[in-house]
DNA sequence: GAGTGGTCTAGACCACCTT
DNA sequence: AGGTGGTCTAGACCACTCT
């Protein structure tokens, strides 16, 4: 880009109109904004422009465009904050802030581990592990992808308890006695992966907070090992010292 | 989006292309890929397709495109790692690893603090702070912007100081023999400003790491209010619990 | 069928860099 | 001057949604 000279871009001035439009409350969270064929004629711009546009307050969530119907606008002040420390699970955090959420089990496997699995749960590649994906949910709204992987000798006949999954946490408490404790955390801002964009309903460029995590059992033996890709735009992750 | 049919889209096959060559080596760090005309014959495709194929890749972080010279292959595998721990500052990380790390004050001033830094350091709006916009480099190539915001009363006359700056935690340690503690951080994926693309040097897609953090004095009370925007392609931050 | 966003073509002009 | 990426125009066809 670089614009040496100060004469504006098309785009970038209609993208700044609508974000202007937006925060004034001109387009409210929900509503659509006007579609793309409208703004051309509004801006005498040719589509091309007006969707260059159109994406960038999409990457930016400002927007989320859905085909055959329009651009709705998101909620993105306030992210929704989440507490990460030693102890706290998902189901806890969004309980204390009273907001209706849930888990869905999307896939699970069993099999042997790769070698990043390995090193982070300190097993060998003959051992199993048990995968898990689990999609977050809060008011019906997808938010985040966590792929959390167990050895199979800590969680045995885990595949019993998956039928009516409800919660991880409740799973390994009732019928293992286990309660995970998060040891490190690492942070990544990142695009989705194009499987995850589509699960998590997100434009291919919206950015997703990765946190990859290793659990361990009280003894201090790791025990989970978890990458959850979390939307960005709608989210933030405390951590306190 | 959202292929229901599996009849690959033209640009996401040519993406995908592009990122199995540089995977496999045929385009290597800060090597060109070919030029977006000679992909339009190569694929006998427009160049806007090329150019969405193009602006895939340089939105996950596998090249940079320079207006007039062409596109070049970023590292980005194995991400560098940036510790924060209750003590952990920027050039102690660096020097850990033995990277060479520079830090730039790219502007400051002295004013009457916003209500969000009020809040997070405990001011009036009668108060003032100083406002520092430092820049960090690892091999010279930009990493991260940081704004660190601390109240006037704390560290007065700070502007005597900051002739030849070199690393803000060697003044509030010399000269003021203060040694702030991190109290809590934010995490966030999001996209960087017009403004941080130009000085980071980044396409305005990449994903960034936004970083809010309190640091407090020994005693307990807020010292320092900062919001780091880090390049999320190339970096890891790691917890520790 | 009409409206919407998603993909793609075929051009044009510009700013920037290299030679 | 020629090559490169950045912006923009003027169309086309498609898939999806609503009615």
């Amino acid at each position: 880009m670089k614009r040496t000279r100060e004469e504006t871009l098309r785009h970038l001035e209609i993208a700044d109109y609508l974000i202007r439009k937006i925060c004034e409350g001109h387009y409210t969270v929900n509503q659509k904004i006007p579609s793309e064929n409208d703004l051309c004629s509004q801006f005498n711009v040719n589509r091309n422009t007006v969707r260059q546009a159109v994406g960038r307050l999409t990457n930016l969530g400002w927007i989320t465009p859905v085909h055959g119907k329009g651009c709705f606008v998101n909620q993105i002040p306030d992210p929704i904050v989440y507490v990460l420390s030693s102890k706290t699970r998902f189901s806890e955090n969004m309980k204390k802030q009273g907001l209706e959420h849930s888990s869905q089990l999307i896939h699970w496997d069993k099999g042997r581990p790769d070698k990043e699995e390995q090193r982070n749960l300190g097993l060998n590649e003959t051992d199993l592990v048990y995968r898990l994906e689990i999609l977050r949910s809060i008011d019906q709204k997808p938010i985040s992808i966590t792929t959390t992987v167990m050895p199979e000798q800590d969680v045995p006949l885990f595949e019993r308890h998956l039928n009516q999954f409800q919660s991880l946490y409740q799973i390994l408490i009732e019928h293992y006695q286990l309660q995970p404790i998060r040891s490190k955390s690492f942070f990544q801002a990142s695009l989705p992966s194009l499987k995850d964009a589509e699960i998590l309903e997100l434009p291919e460029n919206v950015p997703i907070l990765t946190i990859e995590s290793v659990m361990n059992h009280p003894s201090g033996l790791p025990l989970e090992y978890s990458i959850a890709r979390v939307r960005g735009d709608m989210h933030k992750c405390l951590v306190e010292f």
